[in-house]
DNA sequence: TCTACAATGAGAATAAGTCCCAGTTGCAAC
DNA sequence: GTTGCAACTGGGACTTATTCTCATTGTAGA
């Protein structure tokens, strides 16, 4: 199936890419491409950087934008099951949770009413959920103000950050 | 109002922060900090980021990743209200959408399930819609294929890319 | 086998964002 | 108003993720 996806974009499956796909499914949750590069010292960066590419374009993996300094890859549907994730904005750590279909289906028909107005043509949802994990809530001393205001306090990641 | 989120992170309303929030609503949609340097050259680039981060810090303004090569940015609630993004994967165009209380009540409250069950404190959410805008869809072919997959060209920004 | 084109890999290049530091400013206490 | 402390500023150096270049290699099909 992959073979497929990369053949119609005029695109090879070649070891390289295998290993990408296979480094991905082991990782079961977005890495960026330095988790990679450790995890397969071999693979030459700039050729991990254009496979990943080439796997997008192809829709072979996803590509989030989490935080600002780096990115993070994962496979896409349907060798990955269609998610989201909660985000802890101190340390990083992303946790895939996955919402019934009803609701998917309701935020789909919503987002595409927006679209048709917009003349915007509609390929994917995304919808995270920003906020702290367990090990990082110790760090934030009152999460909300008197005007309601969300507090964030965004601090130098922890020595157990997951990204 | 800015002022008193500011304080309660030790943090003062500066001229050069005032000129920040202005920007900021003069825009009207999330912008990068290279258009605010361009509207305002004036500004040292090294104390806008620090400025940005500062109000980002005191829930001023939001830090919204859409494209990993640059960060956006825009008001927080309430200067702003609460809204969603269309994103043009191949131009990076931005608009703002809104959707019912009704919808984002049920989004909240099942990421807030899935939140409890990880231990995790939410924040809030980040709901985008990714595809092409209506000046951009002729760039791609085919949009779906014959397997479902999505088919996404990342093309080179086009000449009428809006940031 | 030949040909055309995709893929590779090493390093240079790019650019967003951060860091540093010396000088300045604003706020609060006196 | 003076003073002291802490926050703020600005310019440039620096870091680092990502992209680009290009010469070489691999591969599918004629």
């Amino acid at each position: 199936m992959v073979r497929a996806r990369l053949a119609r974009h005029d695109s090879r499956y070649t070891p390289g890419r295998r290993r990408l796909v296979e480094a991905l499914m082991g990782a079961g949750r977005p890495v960026t491409l330095t988790e990679i590069a450790s995890s397969a010292p071999d693979l030459p960066v700039s050729s991990t950087y254009r496979n990943l590419s080439v796997l997008e374009r192809s829709g072979v993996v996803n590509r989030i934008l989490i935080r600002g300094d780096r990115a993070y890859f994962e496979l896409a549907e349907p060798l990955m099951s269609h998610h989201h994730h909660l985000v802890c904005i101190s340390c990083g750590a992303i946790t895939d949770i996955h919402l019934d279909d009803e609701l998917e289906e309701m935020i789909d028909l919503r987002l595409a009413e927006a679209a048709r107005r917009a003349a915007f043509t509609p390929l994917r949802h995304m919808l995270d959920l920003h906020g702290h994990c367990s090990r990082c809530l110790h760090l934030v001393e009152d999460l909300t103000t008197e005007d309601g205001a969300t507090n964030i306090l965004r601090i130098n990641p922890p020595a157990h950050h997951a990204g």
